[in-house]
DNA sequence: AATTATTTTTAAGCAAACATTAAGCTTGCT
DNA sequence: AGCAAGCTTAATGTTTGCTTAAAAATAATT
């Protein structure tokens, strides 16, 4: 696994260095944007650690910059405490995560596992792939190796829409607002049995996906193990 | 709320500012594009509806231009009827939602009010970091280092409000009108409740922070420091 | 056009999570 | 000591979410 590391204080930024060859990542290590930018270009890393506040050029511009020229590396932008607006705008511009500085070494590890393993692969148009499985709206199937299934219409927006917003838990509300219309009279009902045909189908995948219920909040699309 | 409105039918525009301001929304007109980029770009409001075709400069150069100044304002673009090619460039330059004319005035009411609340879910407004824990609203954890614990909503709430008021105590008054809701009939002993529920959870992450009582006053956020 | 298959919606019963209540206990103050 | 304010716990009540099955609506097939 090959991390970027982005980040003008040498002093941290040798540190997290050590700290990841340590754990087995190979790792670059640059000190200003353009750099970052340059080295992010190649598409070569499998996750990008990038700060804010950066010599030449900033790093959300870098990051938007990289999402511009479609590359799909997760980035986690690093950000001083108060930079906390900045923080926003990172995960606008495309961010995977963001972590406060300064931060603590498991803490460092367990959200580079996680953005890892949370990378979602768009390539092609309507076909996204998130951890194990395959989600292909074209023809509304989903993948487990070689094993497909068939998902009806709803099932597979409610699907896609949980994995584009993987990060956020997303309220029955929302969901009846964005598949059924913010019209409709759709209840909340309607949801749960949707989620729970879509979990059945998961399962009968023995895909290590699931749907995560936050009660009182929403849905939250997980991989189960780490 | 801050809305700002950008048609160049001034029998329209002004038909939508009467209905907004009926709807207590704040509202500023404007009948070209070039006058709503100038608007726009203040930054200062939490909508804009934006006409496609208007004079000066179209709706969507304006709304490119904003976003690449990085102004991230909820945009709901209007189209006549026609323009549907005009629609999927908008949704393209950055709108978020758009609107045919002409639309009835619940639609228009109902567009906006998602708009406004999709807003508040994309900036992740929710994780809060305070000493040595993380508190994340979207999924009700409780974060100290890699130790996760989860939190009912109410909890949430209650630990939310608090960190979000820091530096002042908080009433049990104030706090059940918060949490509860203004015409609750929730006894002080809820929260005394729900304050012994949170403390018991920050003393198994053996936390730094804890929770201090003011006799008679209320409830303050600490960093215990050691 | 009628039949059949598929998908979506509705409804109801159940289980678990959560919220509330009340009683007894502790603490701090005078 | 005696009182008031605050704390804790367990029980009880309520809400939310899950799961089925069947009804209704769509779509496909003959």
């Amino acid at each position: 696994m090959r991390i970027l590391i982005v980040e003008d204080e040498r002093h941290l930024a040798d540190a997290v260095e050590q700290i990841l060859k340590k754990n087995n990542y190979s790792t670059d290590v640059v000190y200003d944007g353009e750099s970052g930018l340059d080295y992010g270009r190649t598409d070569s890393y499998d996750l990008i650690l990038l700060d804010i506040m950066l010599p030449k050029m900033d790093g959300i511009t870098v990051l938007k910059t990289l999402r511009k020229e479609h590359i799909q590396t997760p980035v986690i932008m690093l950000t001083a405490k108060g930079e906390v607006e900045d923080t926003v705008w990172g995960l606008d511009a495309g961010a995977d995560d963001y972590l406060a500085k300064p931060f603590a070494t498991p803490e460092l590890l367990a959200r580079i596992r996680a953005s890892l393993r949370r990378k979602v692969e768009i390539t092609q148009e309507g076909v996204y792939t998130f951890s194990d499985i395959e989600l292909n709206m074209s023809n509304l199937s989903l993948r487990k190796g070689a094993t497909n299934i068939h998902l009806t219409l709803k099932e597979g927006e409610l699907l896609e829409f949980l994995i584009v917003r993987k990060n956020m838990a997303s309220s029955k509300e929302t969901i009846i607002e964005k598949i059924w219309g913010y019209d409709s009279e759709a209840e909340h009902n309607n949801v749960e049995v949707y989620i729970s045909f879509l979990r059945k189908k998961l399962s009968f995948l023995k895909s290590e996906v699931s749907i995560t219920t936050v009660r009182g909040v929403g849905y939250l699309l997980k991989e189960s193990l780490g």
